[in-house]
DNA sequence: GGTAGGGCTGTGAGCGCTAACAATGGTCGT
DNA sequence: ACGACCATTGTTAGCGCTCACAGCCCTACC
């Protein structure tokens, strides 16, 4: 509407801006990162020929003199998942208010060659520092050979490298749900495990684990699903068959109570339950991990541990910022631990 | 390693990798792009130089002298939700494989200002174009009075406005579920909507309409909810009191079948029909839409309208694109749309 | 009244890169 | 043997911005 200028309209430059106000360009720059050495009339002028023109600074310009491009990259997995999505979620809102721009690269898969693309692919564009989310074991290591220029925060990464990391409590939260089912009255507790390679996995075994060995109580050999439904449902119908088969004469073994290592899974698990007849939590009790949004709604309502994925891509960010500015490429394992919590519903409980 | 000098080690540039490899900056301009005209001994010279000195292209300097940020911005609500971040995953995917990278800003809610704050963030940054995640009638409206400088398209954003835009046909997808729990020989279909200033669920809703008002059956008054389980709950409570009323005295309008607007609301209603005694599908068959990962495990297992979220993110990233290359910065109305399908479950089948 | 100092503004250089053109040397045709 | 032509390489000029510094004018102080 203002511009009707024979050529293609090119975007308003500073200079655009300066003469049309009247000052040098420089001015015009320091209107623009609020510098106080400008007399108001003088601002006032400026941003008017800013408003009338429609300027924008030219962020490449910018990060070209300034080295600073303001982006962080992140790189996730299965970001269709309410725990990834929800901590991509948090972190994206946490770098926008430190005034930072996020990129995010998805992975299909965790292996070592997708993840080094994956930063590759961030670099290029010029990140000032990224976000790892890898509950991955190889995925983990890869990035420990990496060396990168730039700080990285890993999520969920466990704490065996000179990483700074963020992470939840994974064993504490298994122990929850363990000594919640035990205090229950089980004699013992069963276990649907994520996938082996998975760090989170690993670590909700180990928790479940040890709060039966610390009970005195028998630890049965723990099923393995990849956090699906369909795993869950396969998980359950072979516990199914124990339950029946335990029926028969009864042992410290029996399956009166489970924990799933994710919420996923415990649907699927209960599915399994049902179909076999078997009532939950009449003849068996569930506890689940996550507490995704649909799980108060299952039935019956699930058990489970609560995690704050907010906070963690919250942390995360935190973490890298100050990096950032601190200058450090690599801090040596600054580490953030976010506590989980037990939600107890229906699908444990006796009454 | 290599690099041992008392600086605080910049990063190495164009100039030094040609130094080292005994050319002008020009020609290792010209490797890194391919040309064709370098001589196959000078490029490999080069590639050393490069590999020893862990060279990389700066980004903002590139951006700088091209005009090409090769950036897009993608703006959404709610990427906690199976739908939204589906599409955002697949989105980025397609946008890699073009050789772009997303820049992603979420919204806690659809407002205007949030809207158009969020889009001002993806500017400053210089994205070439944006891809905006609005199913929500305020946005829209608010996003066609903005008249941006650079291509958009829209996703999910009805079919009124002269933008580009890819959606899936909701319509389409109401009318499946509707005419198959009639075909399924119940008198009329209920229908928990989701809030009436989302355009999904407008579309639903008149789909489901039309297709009760065809088969000449009655329309009762839909129910309305806002996605989430709990307000599934709270329709299903309404609905299983009608259901015990209308026992009494068998009407037209009795409750036997309902449509319910998304997935996670048909959980909650379920769980409300469970705790009021009744049996789906045996009293009430129940059918949802958008088909989450967990509606197979339900209890039972729930039909539901599948969308290809996938495909969705694709097609916004191909038009976006061809934006793009074009150099349309507003293409009137380029529109894709995509079918969804009736996935048919245990929730609707009385066999 | 001279000089010091501070508020405000302009000037020049250069960030690292690509595009356009210039220069070089060799091959080929006649 | 000479010019045309091509492949290969170098040179130069910015892209739009910020930083460092140089100027100007006015107030304040001795």
């Amino acid at each position: 509407m203002s511009q009707t200028g024979a050529h293609p309209r090119r975007a308003p430059t500073m200079a655009d801006v300066a003469q049309l106000a009247g000052v040098s360009h420089q001015t015009v720059s320091r209107v623009l990162s609020n510098h106080p050495n400008v007399r108001d009339t003088t601002r006032a002028e400026v941003q008017r020929a800013i408003e009338q023109l429609g300027y924008r600074r030219n962020s490449s310009a910018r990060a070209l003199v300034t080295r600073r491009t303001l982006t962080l990259g992140v790189v996730a997995c299965n970001p269709t998942l309410f725990g990834p999505a929800s901590t991509l979620f948090g972190l994206e809102e946490a770098a926008r208010d430190e005034g930072y721009m996020v990129s995010a690269v998805t992975l299909r898969r965790y292996t070592a060659k997708a993840l080094e693309e994956a930063i590759d692919h961030l670099s290029d564009w010029g990140v000032e520092g990224i976000v790892v989310i890898v509950p991955h074991r190889e995925a983990v290591a890869a990035l420990a050979e990496l060396r990168l220029p730039f700080p990285v925060v890993t999520v969920e990464g466990g704490h065996s490298l000179p990483i700074a990391g963020v992470s939840v409590d994974q064993e504490l939260g298994a122990r929850l749900a363990t000594s919640h089912l035990l205090g229950a009255g089980h004699r013992t507790v069963w276990h649907v495990a994520g996938p082996p390679d998975w760090l989170e996995a690993e670590a909700r075994v180990s928790g479940w684990r040890s709060t039966l060995e610390e009970a005195g109580a028998e630890v049965p050999p723990p099923l393995v699903g990849d956090w699906t439904p369909l795993s869950g449902y396969r998980a359950g119908q072979e516990l199914a068959g124990r339950v029946a088969a335990g029926s028969a004469r009864r042992t410290s073994a029996d399956v009166t109570a489970v924990f799933v290592a994710n919420d996923q899974m415990a649907l699927g698990l209960m599915r399994a339950f049902r179909e076999a007849g078997l009532s939950v939590p009449g003849q068996v009790a569930i506890a689940g991990f996550d507490d995704i949004p649909e799980a108060e709604f299952f039935a019956p309502p699930l058990t489970t541990v609560r995690q704050d994925f907010a906070a963690v891509g919250q942390a995360s960010i935190r973490l890298l910022v100050s990096q950032l500015e601190t200058g450090a490429t690599s801090r040596d394992g600054e580490r953030v631990v976010i506590e989980p919590r037990l939600i107890v519903r229906r699908s444990s409980t006796t009454s």
